[in-house]
DNA sequence: GTCTATAGAACGATAGAC
DNA sequence: GTCTATCGTTCTATAGAC
């Protein structure tokens, strides 16, 4: 029944993979009005027109992009965290703990379904701050249920806490990771270049240790 | 000498001012791929040629606007924060307020020499995550010596830290401002409504009690 | 499935009348 | 200083040969 390319390709999906990747990285440097599709088909190495045989449209290309960068990283946020929440049972688990069941899979970034030299923290930076007549939906299908998901398990951790504070610490918490995200490539600036912004372990390590004290005040 | 019009006009900046109003304002929603100068002209009511005439060209049009908004926070910061170094000598200034004259200018954005109905925070937050080739320059320009201030205050304010411990720390504060000011209109999907991302004072306040606890952890 | 060729619209910039 | 008109380019999307 379905022949249509959008479904679920048994062979030789290469073109549409060399697609994604392309407009990973052509996104990642300049956001979704700098992505031409000529830039991303001559980077891919295919057609001009290839695009809107395999996606039907830019817009659709984008989707796709973010769905297929996102989707694995939330996922994995998920089953670490369901890890942890299983292995502390029934008492909660530690704030650190939760945090960095959020934090590390966005910046490890394994788990993407093509992690070719795309940068998947740039596009996400860039995703996050396009312009919402774009990006209208994004945060509700990509984060919405997830924040509820962590607050709750948060909530668990710190029960002295308000349901509103709990609110407003995770948004400054979310607001710091993203934030960091970023800015990343600044810490060299900031730093006279003595701090390298590509060591991710490092950075993740004092995000961590941040947030939690920023949160616990 | 000097009679062109990118020089200081001396009567009547009216379309000027009009154009920088409405660039702030096509700018904060799309970037700048997606400010077309169409767009620019038509809010601002002024002939599509006016722009090429005031500014020369849309990436000096880009370039007067970021000077435009940018310019009078800093100026402001800095002067915030000379007074609390007096008010303070031979003392230390103390985190929390170090902390408070660089966020407060940033969210209160008075002191703009044009102030619209443009949201000056969504203009910052769109103009900190543009395309590194677009903005190159930016951060150097406006926030490497701004840094570089803040920095030498807050090692005074702390000296058992060491200038790796505060850059990383510093990095991170700034990082939370930042993805506080993009991230703002998601405070209410995060909180289910319950929380107003329009707030600024409360925001203000959450956050500098949350940078100063991260920072001294 | 992959190409060439091109339609149709929007873009930045400029020339020249007033 | 402000207009109209337009040049040359680039864009997304599509039609049709192979």
């Amino acid at each position: 029944m379905e022949t249509s390319p959008k479904g679920n390709c048994s062979v030789s999906d290469k073109t549409r993979q060399r697609i994604l990747g392309a407009a990973g990285k052509v996104f990642a440097q300049g956001g979704y009005r700098a992505m031409t599709l000529r830039q991303v088909t001559h980077e891919a190495k295919v057609n001009l027109a290839a695009v809107n045989y395999h996606f039907g449209s830019k817009m659709n290309l984008m989707r796709a992009l973010l769905r297929d960068r996102f989707e694995p990283i939330n996922q994995q946020r998920r089953q670490l965290l369901d890890q942890q929440v299983e292995a502390h049972a029934p008492d909660p688990v530690p704030l650190s703990i939760i945090y960095d069941t959020l934090f590390r899979p966005l910046f490890t970034g394994i788990g993407s379904a093509s992690d070719n030299d795309t940068n998947l923290i740039q596009i996400i930076g860039r995703a996050l701050t396009e312009p919402a007549e774009f990006m209208r939906g994004l945060h509700k299908e990509f984060f919405a249920d997830l924040s509820k998901r962590f607050m709750s398990e948060i909530q668990r951790s710190c029960p002295e806490l308000s349901p509103e504070q709990i609110q407003y610490r995770f948004f400054l918490s979310v607001s710091t990771m993203i934030g960091t995200v970023i800015e990343q490539v600044h810490l060299e600036t900031i730093s006279d270049g003595k701090l390298d912004g590509k060591n991710l372990d490092i950075i993740l390590n004092e995000l961590n240790t941040f947030v939690v004290a920023g949160f616990q005040q």
